[in-house]
DNA sequence: AAAGATTGACCTATCAATCTTG
DNA sequence: CAAGATTGATAGGTCAATCTTT
Protein backbone atom coordinates (compact mmCIF):
# COMPACT_ATOMS: atom_id res chain seq x y z
CA UNK A 1 0.00 0.00 0.00
CA UNK A 2 1.29 3.28 -1.04
CA UNK A 3 -0.60 5.28 1.17
CA UNK A 4 -1.92 8.02 -1.22
CA UNK A 5 -5.15 7.97 0.38
CA UNK A 6 -7.51 7.45 2.80
CA UNK A 7 -6.68 8.28 6.69
CA UNK A 8 -2.92 8.28 6.48
CA UNK A 9 -3.32 11.64 4.31
CA UNK A 10 -3.01 14.02 7.25
CA UNK A 11 -4.07 16.86 4.73
CA UNK A 12 -7.34 15.14 5.05
CA UNK A 13 -7.73 15.00 8.64
CA UNK A 14 -9.88 17.19 10.24
CA UNK A 15 -8.54 20.73 11.98
CA UNK A 16 -9.27 19.83 15.07
CA UNK A 17 -7.05 16.91 15.14
CA UNK A 18 -3.97 18.89 13.32
CA UNK A 19 -4.70 21.13 15.81
CA UNK A 20 -4.13 19.23 18.69
CA UNK A 21 -1.48 16.71 17.16
CA UNK A 22 0.25 19.95 16.33
CA UNK A 23 0.61 21.40 19.68
CA UNK A 24 1.80 17.94 21.21
CA UNK A 25 5.02 17.74 18.97
CA UNK A 26 5.66 21.35 19.50
CA UNK A 27 5.51 20.82 23.27
CA UNK A 28 8.11 18.07 22.65
CA UNK A 29 10.82 20.47 21.89
CA UNK A 30 9.63 22.66 24.62
CA UNK A 31 9.24 19.80 27.26
CA UNK A 32 13.39 18.70 26.47
CA UNK A 33 13.96 22.37 26.85
CA UNK A 34 12.61 23.37 29.93
CA UNK A 35 14.11 20.05 31.69
CA UNK A 36 17.63 21.39 31.66
CA UNK A 37 16.15 24.25 34.12
CA UNK A 38 14.14 21.67 36.45
CA UNK A 39 10.84 23.75 34.92
CA UNK A 40 7.86 22.34 33.24
CA UNK A 41 5.37 24.15 30.69
CA UNK A 42 2.54 24.28 33.24
CA UNK A 43 5.07 25.49 35.68
CA UNK A 44 6.47 28.24 33.49
CA UNK A 45 2.94 29.79 32.62
CA UNK A 46 2.49 30.35 36.49
CA UNK A 47 5.68 31.48 37.36
CA UNK A 48 5.28 34.12 33.92
CA UNK A 49 1.09 35.73 35.65
CA UNK A 50 3.37 35.92 39.10
CA UNK A 51 5.25 38.77 37.01
CA UNK A 52 2.12 40.61 37.71
CA UNK A 53 2.89 39.86 41.69
CA UNK A 54 1.29 37.15 43.77
CA UNK A 55 -2.10 35.86 43.31
CA UNK A 56 -4.67 33.38 44.60
CA UNK A 57 -4.71 30.30 42.88
CA UNK A 58 -8.62 30.90 41.41
CA UNK A 59 -6.54 33.69 40.04
CA UNK A 60 -4.04 31.97 38.42
CA UNK A 61 -6.44 29.36 37.11
CA UNK A 62 -8.50 32.11 35.68
CA UNK A 63 -5.78 33.55 33.88
CA UNK A 64 -4.09 29.79 32.96
CA UNK A 65 -7.48 29.20 31.03
CA UNK A 66 -7.22 25.64 33.29
CA UNK A 67 -9.20 24.68 36.03
CA UNK A 68 -8.68 25.13 39.79
CA UNK A 69 -7.54 21.70 40.45
CA UNK A 70 -5.06 21.92 38.07
CA UNK A 71 -3.40 25.20 38.88
CA UNK A 72 -3.70 23.55 42.31
CA UNK A 73 -1.58 20.55 41.29
CA UNK A 74 1.23 22.95 39.49
CA UNK A 75 1.42 25.09 42.39
CA UNK A 76 2.02 22.31 44.59
CA UNK A 77 5.04 21.26 42.02
CA UNK A 78 6.41 24.34 42.03
CA UNK A 79 6.05 24.90 45.95
CA UNK A 80 7.93 21.75 46.12
CA UNK A 81 11.00 22.60 43.89
CA UNK A 82 11.22 26.06 45.42
CA UNK A 83 9.61 28.39 42.86
CA UNK A 84 6.86 29.40 44.70
CA UNK A 85 5.70 30.31 47.99
CA UNK A 86 1.96 29.53 49.41
CA UNK A 87 0.91 31.89 53.01
CA UNK A 88 -2.72 31.26 53.74
CA UNK A 89 -4.65 35.30 53.33
CA UNK A 90 -4.98 36.53 56.68
CA UNK A 91 -8.02 39.05 55.39
CA UNK A 92 -9.75 35.49 53.70
CA UNK A 93 -8.56 32.54 55.05
CA UNK A 94 -10.01 30.19 52.09
CA UNK A 95 -7.02 31.77 49.84
CA UNK A 96 -3.57 30.84 49.17
CA UNK A 97 -1.89 33.39 48.31
CA UNK A 98 1.15 32.56 45.66
CA UNK A 99 4.43 34.36 45.84
CA UNK A 100 7.15 33.91 43.40
CA UNK A 101 10.57 32.71 45.17
CA UNK A 102 14.15 34.14 43.76
CA UNK A 103 14.64 30.75 42.39
CA UNK A 104 11.40 31.19 40.60
CA UNK A 105 12.17 34.66 39.25
CA UNK A 106 15.28 33.49 37.80
CA UNK A 107 13.42 30.68 36.78
CA UNK A 108 11.19 32.60 34.91
CA UNK A 109 14.01 34.74 33.31
CA UNK A 110 15.83 31.82 32.22
CA UNK A 111 12.68 30.06 30.66
CA UNK A 112 11.61 33.25 28.88
CA UNK A 113 14.05 33.86 26.46
CA UNK A 114 13.42 30.01 25.45
CA UNK A 115 10.16 30.23 24.82
CA UNK A 116 10.65 32.47 21.61
CA UNK A 117 13.00 30.06 20.51
CA UNK A 118 11.49 26.38 20.54
CA UNK A 119 8.48 27.61 17.69
CA UNK A 120 9.61 26.13 14.34
CA UNK A 121 9.65 29.12 11.91
CA UNK A 122 6.87 29.89 9.74
CA UNK A 123 5.96 32.34 6.96
CA UNK A 124 3.47 33.71 8.10
CA UNK A 125 3.17 33.24 11.78
CA UNK A 126 0.96 36.37 12.41
CA UNK A 127 -2.20 34.80 10.55
CA UNK A 128 -1.77 31.60 12.60
CA UNK A 129 -1.56 33.74 15.66
CA UNK A 130 -4.72 35.45 15.11
CA UNK A 131 -6.45 32.22 14.47
CA UNK A 132 -5.08 31.09 17.46
CA UNK A 133 -6.09 34.04 19.42
CA UNK A 134 -9.65 33.39 17.76
CA UNK A 135 -9.86 30.34 18.64
CA UNK A 136 -9.14 30.53 22.15
CA UNK A 137 -11.83 33.86 22.65
CA UNK A 138 -14.53 32.08 20.86
CA UNK A 139 -14.13 29.47 23.06
CA UNK A 140 -13.29 30.64 26.56
CA UNK A 141 -16.25 33.04 27.16
CA UNK A 142 -18.50 30.14 28.66
CA UNK A 143 -15.97 28.60 31.05
CA UNK A 144 -13.58 31.24 32.09
CA UNK A 145 -14.67 35.10 32.49
CA UNK A 146 -11.90 37.40 32.14
CA UNK B 1 -5.82 46.66 37.98
CA UNK B 2 -7.47 47.04 34.74
CA UNK B 3 -5.55 44.65 32.59
CA UNK B 4 -4.32 46.54 30.18
CA UNK B 5 -0.56 45.11 29.73
CA UNK B 6 1.59 42.10 31.44
CA UNK B 7 1.17 38.10 31.63
CA UNK B 8 -2.74 38.65 31.06
CA UNK B 9 -2.52 40.04 27.74
CA UNK B 10 -2.90 36.77 25.79
CA UNK B 11 -1.98 38.40 22.23
CA UNK B 12 1.80 39.11 24.21
CA UNK B 13 1.80 35.24 24.60
CA UNK B 14 4.29 33.11 22.74
CA UNK B 15 2.56 31.51 19.96
CA UNK B 16 3.85 28.05 21.58
CA UNK B 17 1.60 28.45 24.42
CA UNK B 18 -1.63 29.97 22.53
CA UNK B 19 -1.71 26.54 20.28
CA UNK B 20 -1.60 24.65 23.42
CA UNK B 21 -4.17 26.71 24.50
CA UNK B 22 -6.36 26.61 22.05
CA UNK B 23 -6.01 22.78 21.07
CA UNK B 24 -6.90 22.33 24.90
CA UNK B 25 -10.13 24.76 24.28
CA UNK B 26 -11.10 22.94 21.31
CA UNK B 27 -10.82 19.73 22.52
CA UNK B 28 -13.41 20.54 25.71
CA UNK B 29 -16.61 20.39 23.39
CA UNK B 30 -15.15 17.70 21.04
CA UNK B 31 -14.49 15.60 24.58
CA UNK B 32 -18.10 16.00 25.50
CA UNK B 33 -19.59 15.22 22.38
CA UNK B 34 -17.64 12.15 21.68
CA UNK B 35 -18.50 11.01 25.31
CA UNK B 36 -22.03 10.64 24.00
CA UNK B 37 -20.48 7.71 21.67
CA UNK B 38 -19.02 6.09 24.53
CA UNK B 39 -15.93 7.47 22.55
CA UNK B 40 -12.60 9.34 23.61
CA UNK B 41 -10.76 11.61 20.71
CA UNK B 42 -7.49 9.19 21.02
CA UNK B 43 -9.69 6.16 20.37
CA UNK B 44 -11.71 7.73 17.30
CA UNK B 45 -8.02 8.57 15.68
CA UNK B 46 -7.54 4.47 15.91
CA UNK B 47 -10.95 3.56 14.75
CA UNK B 48 -10.25 6.34 11.79
CA UNK B 49 -6.95 4.49 10.75
CA UNK B 50 -8.51 0.99 11.14
CA UNK B 51 -10.69 2.10 8.00
CA UNK B 52 -8.07 0.87 6.09
CA UNK B 53 -8.48 -2.63 7.43
CA UNK B 54 -6.23 -4.61 10.30
CA UNK B 55 -2.79 -2.93 11.98
CA UNK B 56 -0.41 -3.72 14.52
CA UNK B 57 0.09 -1.35 17.26
CA UNK B 58 3.00 -0.27 15.93
CA UNK B 59 1.72 0.71 12.70
CA UNK B 60 -1.31 2.43 14.18
CA UNK B 61 0.97 4.69 17.00
CA UNK B 62 3.01 6.06 13.98
CA UNK B 63 0.57 7.00 11.66
CA UNK B 64 -1.42 8.92 14.76
CA UNK B 65 2.25 10.28 15.56
CA UNK B 66 2.08 9.03 19.00
CA UNK B 67 4.18 6.29 21.01
CA UNK B 68 3.83 2.70 21.12
CA UNK B 69 3.15 3.03 24.59
CA UNK B 70 0.10 5.38 23.99
CA UNK B 71 -1.43 3.24 21.24
CA UNK B 72 -1.41 0.50 23.92
CA UNK B 73 -3.33 2.08 26.28
CA UNK B 74 -5.45 3.31 23.47
CA UNK B 75 -6.03 0.16 22.12
CA UNK B 76 -6.72 -1.23 25.83
CA UNK B 77 -10.01 0.77 26.45
CA UNK B 78 -11.16 0.17 22.77
CA UNK B 79 -10.86 -3.12 23.57
CA UNK B 80 -12.30 -3.00 26.73
CA UNK B 81 -15.57 -1.01 25.30
CA UNK B 82 -15.74 -3.46 22.22
CA UNK B 83 -14.86 -1.55 19.54
CA UNK B 84 -11.69 -3.45 18.48
CA UNK B 85 -10.33 -7.02 18.62
CA UNK B 86 -6.45 -8.23 19.55
CA UNK B 87 -5.62 -11.11 17.45
CA UNK B 88 -1.57 -12.66 17.92
CA UNK B 89 -0.60 -12.60 14.27
CA UNK B 90 0.46 -16.11 13.46
CA UNK B 91 3.17 -15.08 11.26
CA UNK B 92 5.40 -12.74 14.23
CA UNK B 93 3.79 -13.78 17.37
CA UNK B 94 4.96 -10.23 18.35
CA UNK B 95 2.82 -8.45 17.22
CA UNK B 96 -0.69 -7.68 17.89
CA UNK B 97 -2.97 -7.25 15.11
CA UNK B 98 -6.24 -4.83 15.71
CA UNK B 99 -9.50 -5.13 14.00
CA UNK B 100 -12.03 -3.33 14.13
CA UNK B 101 -15.61 -4.78 15.04
CA UNK B 102 -18.96 -3.95 13.84
CA UNK B 103 -19.53 -1.43 16.86
CA UNK B 104 -16.35 0.10 16.00
CA UNK B 105 -16.75 0.70 12.84
CA UNK B 106 -20.61 2.23 14.05
CA UNK B 107 -18.83 3.97 16.50
CA UNK B 108 -16.87 5.49 13.84
CA UNK B 109 -19.15 6.38 11.53
CA UNK B 110 -20.94 8.07 14.15
CA UNK B 111 -18.08 10.28 15.05
CA UNK B 112 -16.83 11.03 11.57
CA UNK B 113 -19.71 13.23 11.26
CA UNK B 114 -19.62 14.85 14.72
CA UNK B 115 -15.54 15.81 13.71
CA UNK B 116 -16.53 18.87 11.47
CA UNK B 117 -19.26 20.49 13.31
CA UNK B 118 -17.16 20.96 16.79
CA UNK B 119 -14.68 23.32 15.12
CA UNK B 120 -14.89 26.66 16.07
CA UNK B 121 -15.78 28.88 12.59
CA UNK B 122 -12.86 30.74 11.18
CA UNK B 123 -12.25 32.87 8.28
CA UNK B 124 -9.35 31.85 6.93
CA UNK B 125 -9.50 28.09 8.29
CA UNK B 126 -7.35 27.33 4.86
CA UNK B 127 -4.34 29.24 6.65
CA UNK B 128 -4.72 27.82 9.52
CA UNK B 129 -4.87 24.16 8.49
CA UNK B 130 -1.76 24.94 6.03
CA UNK B 131 0.12 26.25 8.90
CA UNK B 132 -0.90 23.36 11.15
CA UNK B 133 0.83 20.77 8.58
CA UNK B 134 3.61 22.39 8.41
CA UNK B 135 4.46 22.49 12.05
CA UNK B 136 3.54 18.83 12.66
CA UNK B 137 5.27 17.90 9.30
CA UNK B 138 8.57 19.64 10.19
CA UNK B 139 8.11 18.64 14.14
CA UNK B 140 7.36 14.62 13.24
CA UNK B 141 10.30 13.83 10.67
CA UNK B 142 12.94 12.97 13.51
CA UNK B 143 10.17 11.31 15.57
CA UNK B 144 8.37 9.36 13.44
CA UNK B 145 9.44 7.90 9.86
CA UNK B 146 6.31 8.08 7.13
C1' DA C 1 20.72 -7.51 19.21
C1' DA C 2 16.36 -5.60 17.45
C1' DA C 3 11.32 -5.22 17.21
C1' DG C 4 6.51 -5.39 19.17
C1' DA C 5 4.14 -4.79 23.14
C1' DT C 6 3.32 -3.96 28.03
C1' DT C 7 3.90 -1.95 32.75
C1' DG C 8 5.49 1.64 36.08
C1' DA C 9 6.25 6.37 37.19
C1' DC C 10 5.22 10.95 36.08
C1' DC C 11 2.94 15.35 34.07
C1' DT C 12 -1.21 17.92 32.43
C1' DA C 13 -5.80 18.15 32.52
C1' DT C 14 -10.60 17.10 33.41
C1' DC C 15 -14.95 15.98 36.47
C1' DA C 16 -16.80 14.78 40.88
C1' DA C 17 -16.69 14.95 45.62
C1' DT C 18 -15.13 16.97 49.83
C1' DC C 19 -13.31 20.20 53.35
C1' DT C 20 -12.89 24.73 55.20
C1' DT C 21 -14.06 29.34 55.44
C1' DG C 22 -17.00 33.32 54.48
C1' DC D 1 -25.33 28.30 50.56
C1' DA D 2 -21.12 30.00 47.85
C1' DA D 3 -16.09 30.27 47.14
C1' DG D 4 -11.25 28.70 47.49
C1' DA D 5 -8.70 24.81 47.63
C1' DT D 6 -7.68 19.86 47.78
C1' DT D 7 -8.06 14.80 46.79
C1' DG D 8 -9.58 10.68 44.04
C1' DA D 9 -10.53 8.63 39.68
C1' DT D 10 -9.72 8.72 34.84
C1' DA D 11 -7.75 9.92 30.15
C1' DG D 12 -3.97 11.19 27.11
C1' DG D 13 0.70 11.54 26.66
C1' DT D 14 5.82 10.81 27.66
C1' DC D 15 10.25 8.18 29.10
C1' DA D 16 12.38 4.17 31.08
C1' DA D 17 12.46 -0.52 31.95
C1' DT D 18 11.02 -5.10 30.94
C1' DC D 19 9.30 -9.34 28.53
C1' DT D 20 8.73 -12.13 24.51
C1' DT D 21 9.76 -13.21 19.99
C1' DT D 22 12.44 -12.74 15.81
Amino acid sequence: MTDISGPDRMDKWPTGRLLSTAARLVEHAWIEALAHLGLTHAGLVALHLLDAGPHSQTDLARRARVETQTMSRTIERLEREGFVERQTDAADRRRQVVTRTASGRAAWEAGKSLEAEVFPDLRDQGTLRDALLEIIHSTSESRWSG
